[in-house]
DNA sequence: AACGACACGGAACAAACGTTCCAAACATGG
DNA sequence: CCATGTTTGGAACGTTTGTTCCGTGTCGTT
């Protein structure tokens, strides 16, 4: 009665009634139940950016008596439940499910390694070496398309939210060569492409290379057609279970450029960013929740 | 080096030249290592039969600095079942680099942990039904918009290459209305947001759900404005050191989506991929190295 | 028998804990 | 506009936490 299935069970029915910081309290245990087991709830209320009042008014919403009430279900469930499981696999799989159950394993573990390799076949001073280049370039030309397009797109996407010199190449229904037209040394390129590369990625990036501007990879392999080309070559690794290669160690290295390139950025990087947020919630981007005493349809 | 294991080794080795009340201390943590981690060493010790200060001791004989010091991997074991080891640990720093070198540690540390606890959360029978009313679905119509763009495009053009009744949504430069006009009951939408959720998203979606079209939400939370309108929801972890939330799990959780409904395709898949494969190789557009070619495929 | 060495429990400590209460801040309806 | 009812953060509460210190008891040695 009293298991952890109840109580998140209880949160999401809850959920539209309550006020904003409970919410945002409310989210956090569902998030992260593992650290409400095992923290102190001053310490769970500081990482879900609530004060430790929200926590006890939170556990008295869901009609405990007290926040050391509420947490005991999770610290069970921990105990209990987690015990017998068999490492991280406890998808529980009954009937026709069982393959789905065991594809899903495969996939979670080969991106696991993915990511592992990735980091791994990783040099921090190349890396480094790369971030600079991009930093100090007074343009940045993404490439990435087809199969690629997504790390392209969102290292374009997260980059123009603190840095306005980049251009993502291959949006504009027109030809490539139009938009590399007037690229020169002092512009940087990053091309992004996997095996049965495609031919334009490879072009735009000896184009970019051959005109003298930094050509950063990331790419599957050290010898790839892009890698050839390169000033500086990332590898991803790339293995999965199905037809298509998986994307994950190529998107967390965009994300870790970025990242990189973020704190490069210092100070001005941190007040763009504040102003485009406040931008972007000027024009009602962003959903907003309904009014508290208003439940959901 | 401090995990669990190395603990209780450590305490078997010394275990002999123990004093009788700390080694009925120790023989308690061996035995009970998930009631170390979940309550109050004073209870512990209270329940090992031995006064706290012997806890302290044993704490200080087992070379810790104190108990709360010894507490910390019997607390990390419990939570940490799921806790892949990132292998980028190794990467080698020099200098100006060493910064760089631990953020990227500390991407692919929480990469990895993003992967593990979107899988973990998953059900199999959940995700099963998932693909199953994709697969069943007259037509899928795929929105995400912003930063979630990237999961979105991978897996309308991943659909695409062997089954042709996706509309990626957003890309056709008019408004969403027109492109959801026709969305009816037998028709399926796979949206795509994550915390700040996107307006236009969260629109297309209740809309769809209005529509009576099945919804399958790819989103960061059971109770975030996109699951409480959908039939399907895909919890995905999105941990990250910088400002951006990570898309690995939600782009991982998309992968294995693909992966599913290709293998529930059976055979005509297959030839559909091969079909697509050959087409797209007439017309030019992968890059053909003339010498050598490419090892692994 | 006397001694030092060691193991152990009791009492006291500061810090951190969960909790309560109260006053701002905020929104809501008259 | 004021009055009213929530929501929220700050400060303080008493309790429990892990830890330290000290006195007592129990040995083995001389």
């Amino acid at each position: 009665m009293n298991d952890l299935a109840a109580v998140t069970e209880r949160i999401e029915t809850v959920f539209p009634s309550l006020s904003p910081q409970l919410r945002q309290a409310a989210r956090y245990l569902l998030d992260r139940p593992d650290d409400v087991a095992l923290s102190s709830m001053r310490r769970v209320a500081a990482r879900a950016g609530v004060h430790p009042s929200t926590m006890v008014r939170l556990a008295q919403a869901l009609t405990f008596p007290g926040y050391t009430a509420l947490r005991e279900p999770f610290r069970q469930y921990l105990r209990g439940e987690r015990r017998y499981a068999a490492r991280a696999h406890d998808l529980v799989a009954r009937g026709a499910a069982v393959e789905t159950a065991a594809l899903l394993r495969e996939v979670a573990d080969l991106d696991v390694e993915n990511i592992g390799r990735t980091f791994e076949a990783l040099t921090a001073d190349g890396f480094a070496a790369a971030v600079e280049a991009l930093y100090a370039a007074r343009r940045v030309h993404v490439v990435g398309l087809r199969k690629c397009f997504p790390v392209a797109h969102y290292f374009h996407y997260a980059y123009h939210m603190f840095r306005d010199n980049a251009v993502l190449v291959g949006t504009r229904g027109g030809l490539l060569t139009d938009e590399l037209r007037t690229m020169s040394d002092g512009d940087a390129m990053l091309a992004i492409s996997f095996s049965r590369y495609t031919r334009d990625t490879v072009k735009a990036a000896k184009h970019a290379a051959a005109r003298g501007a930094v050509v950063i990879a990331i790419t599957d392999s050290r010898v790839s057609p892009l890698a050839t080309c390169a000033t500086h070559v990332l590898v991803a690794a790339k293995e999965s279970p199905s037809f298509f290669g998986s994307l994950v160690g190529a998107l967390s290295l965009a994300q870790a450029l970025i990242a990189s390139l973020a704190t490069r950025g210092g100070d001005d990087t941190v007040a763009t960013l504040g102003e485009t947020e406040r931008h972007l919630d000027q024009f009602g981007t962003y959903w907003e929740d309904a009014p508290i005493r208003e439940a959901q349809a």
